[in-house]
RNA sequence: GCCGAUUUAGCUUAGCUGGUGGAGCGUGGGACUGUUAAUCCCAAGGUCGUGGGUUCGAGCCCCACAAUCGGCGCCA
């Protein structure tokens, strides 16, 4: 049952001249009643397979007639190089396993054209429409969804790589909790036994806990945000590779996030290049994002910029993905922004000690339109101060009890920051939504399939 | 929460000033071919999102509702 060959290895020319049987489904057939082609797919790619009624004899030859698109089949045959067939390779089949059929009533929803589907601007669109959407658990199988979903694969590895290559623990946080980190608006209500929890928004505030044993921690898990958001990179359920460290700045914090992002956009180029090109994506432009320095401006010199291209923006106000939007055609790399103002985020972020109107916190934004990779910074650190910010915003001390309680028992300097991985896979694979990149998108408007 | 748009066959769509709907893909049948999203012929498949209104007559005009999509705010 073992399957031992794979038709990527096949079309790279390692079972030339030999006997195999290929395994996979029918992604489309063409052909007469004495000649048949069938492309078989599986996870490694696809392949040409040829079969005559003079060879196969009329059962064999009708069976292979009636395997439609999506069919699930075991192939026989020998590999040939042969420069018609699309790859390059092509398997002359001896031998027809049919293993699960299709019902020709009932064939496989998703179609060529839905593919290749214009938005009114004559932009293609992929997967976005209501059916590919209601039938996401079949359109994985298309070629672009695979491919999407390999460059994440390597995302995610390259990840775990990085940190663990930087001596980072990894670290797991409860999903149901009964706090915010960010505004309680956005927080998924749960009933949990009478009482009221709800999910996560963040690994942080346990991380921030787990500090002063494992000093440098990291972990990658699905955060909750209940943002009614309706753009191309907002999901409700998002994977959230999330950092703390001790005894850190705002800087060193920073090239640990310029570190990883550089890492995944070299691991992509590494292991995704066949990928990235069917993705039409240029590959100087990714190799780019993994060799050139981020730039880091402050916040000040931000506004400074925007307010000497005549927008419209004033000192305190944070900047929202229409202004990220207008800095980030500055630059061909992406960068961070650093120092905003106290009164635009949240308690945690520790007030600079050089100037108590900022924090001291940074964001990444990535290029080419795809806005905030990156939120991150140094914590509120000391028991007294943390108290002040809490209280200063109103924000109640019980649900924070503990986060209170770290800062009450050796407090040190540390930071951390949190990187939307489906937002860096997107960026990366040059995705025209969030959507694409994971297999099962929650949106404020679809929880199924 | 705000703004905009869409809804016609399983899918993608055309549809003229309002006069009972065309095509491509897919599926079935046939022809033909070392084919490349094959090609050619034929067939099945539509209460035009739902409800109401205007009209002699509505896919088309008006109203309501629903679903979906796109953008903004907010964020990763």
């Amino acid at each position: 049952m073992v399957k031992t060959v794979w038709i990527g290895d096949v079309q790279k020319g390692m079972h030339d001249g030999t006997s195999v049987e290929l395994k996979g489904w029918v992604k489309r057939t063409r052909g007469s009643n004495k000649i048949r082609f069938v492309v078989l797919r599986d996870s490694t790619g696809t392949i040409q397979c040829v079969g005559k009624r003079e060879t196969l004899g009329d059962s064999m030859f009708d069976l292979l007639k009636s395997m439609i698109i999506e069919t699930s089949v075991v192939l026989h045959g020998s590999i040939r190089v042969d420069e018609r067939a699309d790859g390059g390779h092509e398997l002359d089949i001896t031998q027809v396993e049919l293993v699960g059929p299709v019902n020709s009533e009932r064939p496989f929803p998703i179609t060529e054209a839905d593919m290749l589907v214009e938005d009114e601007d004559g932009e293609l669109t992929y997967g976005g429409t209501e059916h590919t959407l209601n039938h996401r658990h079949l359109y994985l199988r298309t070629t672009r969804a695979t491919t999407m979903l390999k460059l994440r694969s390597s995302a995610f590895g390259a990840i775990h790589g990085y940190f663990r290559g930087q001596d980072f623990l990894e670290y797991q946080a409860p999903n149901f909790v009964a706090g915010a980190v960010e505004g309680g608006s956005t927080l998924f209500e749960v009933p949990y036994f009478g009482k009221q929890a709800y999910l996560t928004q963040s690994w942080q505030l346990y991380a921030e806990a787990a500090m002063p044993a494992l000093e440098r921690l990291y972990t990658i898990a699905p955060s909750f945000r209940a943002e009614k958001s309706r753009t191309r990179r907002h999901l409700t359920e998002f994977w959230h590779a999330e950092m703390e460290m001790a005894w850190a700045t705002n800087d060193d914090i920073m090239a640990h996030g310029e570190g990883v992002v550089r890492h995944v956009a070299k691991t992509l180029l590494e292991e995704r290049e066949e990928e990235l090109t069917y993705l039409e994506r240029d590959l100087e432009l990714i190799a780019r994002y993994a060799d050139t320095p981020y730039p880091r401006i402050r916040y000040d010199e931000a506004v400074e910029t925007l307010q000497n291209k005549g927008v419209q923006i004033e000192w305190g106000q944070d900047l929202d993905y229409s202004k990220e939007k207008i800095l980030t055609q500055d630059f061909d790399v992406p960068h961070f922004l650093t120092h905003y103002p106290k009164v635009a985020k949240p308690f945690y972020h520790r007030v600079d000690p050089d100037d108590e109107n900022y924090v001291l916190c940074h964001d990444l934004l990535a290029p080419e339109g795809y806005g905030e990779i990156i939120g991150g910074g140094e914590r509120t650190w000391s028991e007294e101060e943390i108290l002040q910010r809490i209280d200063e915003e109103g924000t109640p001390r019980e649900p924070y009890q503990f986060y209170i309680d770290v800062r009450s028992y050796g407090g040190v300097p540390h930071g951390g920051f949190g990187l939307g991985v489906d937002r860096v896979v997107s960026w990366l694979a040059g995705a025209t939504h969030i959507r694409e990149v994971i297999p099962f998108p929650r949106t404020s408007r679809r929880v199924t399939p």
